[in-house]
DNA sequence: ACATATCTGGACTGATCGGTCTATTTCTGG
DNA sequence: CCAGAAATAGACCGATCAGTCCAGATATGT
């Protein structure tokens, strides 16, 4: 189970040497920036867990580490956009499935030392006016993972605005209980938030408009 | 209203030369911080906004820059606290108090152009393992807070352990929402979600064991 | 085989980083 | 009025930062 973060964030950078350099340099720096941080991550270091030289990344990004950020925060929209909707299609019930995000959310944060968080928080939390890309990428990738959890909720039964309502309510708490869980080091603000989820928010007698 | 964030945060630090150095250091550092993140505010910047030189920092925080970082937390946790200590001893309902607090953050997200964030989740979110002090004091800061709300939710009714859980859940969607209001630029998911808390976290009938 | 575009490799730069150090000024108790 | 502590002031340091530049290697089309 990876919905979210997963995907990208846990191939080992450094070991797949098979994959294009480009695609090296990307998945180095989410892993490195989930750790730490955007500001706190130089350059060279995600050019030595990539192995790749300087040159290559200003060849594939002529916009340096912010050009890095905004493909990397593309990619991870991507991600779990494409996750939600495998979720979407698939047969399991919205509790079933919103608590197993909440649980598999808490298994990814306790195998990583609670030292990695969701890309997406972690820069929305640091971004600066003046770095308008990034923050324009996050503003477009964080409007399409809200799209397909509305569509979750839609394919499940809930009335439209029933279920964008629904799916912010879900994509803020499991968000939030995230930044708890690694700020106590501890899941159990995620394995409650699972619990709500299933039992108050995706409750089946609740769908009407 | 100041619940939360603001207090500290909202003093102009550069212009209020009577408070003491050190309380002006913490002060610049806070919304420093909040803006653009531990790892990005260099000492040199703290210094300028609170018309301080590099000696007294390091007088009154031998350990640099994380020893201001650590004091912070401890101070806006505090501040925090104290907050939830006033509402519990009001008047106010809990629908009234929470649906207040979503919407006091709203307006000061977008008093400031959405370019601060709250300390705590700000600093969650890019805290490295070796940092230990930082990370324990937001642990610390972060369980004060839960207790106080806590507090809140008994106060007004709920049984211990649902009142724990429902004060999780309000903190966890709260902070969530705040970083999805970041990310998109607009007060929608930070409105919802104090509906949500008012109408469906804090009802009156629901205050079981 | 050759020419062209793509990509890799890494030396180098000016700016800025957090932190150290010492001199001076300001406060405080006797 | 003075001695010692507390606080201020800022020059200075090695390390590291993101970004530039170009030479060399590799792939591609003909």
């Amino acid at each position: 189970m990876s919905l979210v973060d997963g995907l990208l964030a846990d191939a080992e950078a450094g070991g797949n040497r098979a994959a294009p350099t480009r695609d090296r340099l990307i998945r180095a720096f989410t892993r490195l920036v989930q750790q730490r941080g955007y500001a706190a991550v130089g350059t060279a270091e995600v050019l030595k867990v990539a192995s790749a030289p300087r040159g290559s990344l200003y060849h594939h990004f002529p916009t340096g580490k912010s050009g890095l950020a905004v493909a990397a925060v593309e990619a991870m929209a991507e991600a779990v956009t494409d996750s939600l909707h495998r979720a979407t299609t698939s047969r399991r019930t919205l509790p079933g499935l919103l608590r197993g995000m909440a649980s598999a959310r808490a298994a990814w944060l306790k195998r990583k030392g609670w030292s990695e968080g969701p890309l997406l928080t972690v820069l929305s939390n640091e971004v600066v006016p003046h770095e308008r890309d990034i923050a324009e990428a996050l503003k477009v990738g964080s409007e399409a993972i809200n799209c397909a959890f509305t569509d979750l909720f839609m394919a499940r039964g809930f009335a439209p605005d029933h279920a964008r309502r629904n799916a912010h309510m879900a994509r803020s708490l499991l968000d939030g209980a995230m930044t708890l869980s690694r700020a106590a080091r501890s899941t159990d603000a995620l394995l409650e938030a699972g619990d709500f989820l299933a039992t108050r928010l995706a409750d089946p007698a609740d769908r009407g408009a």
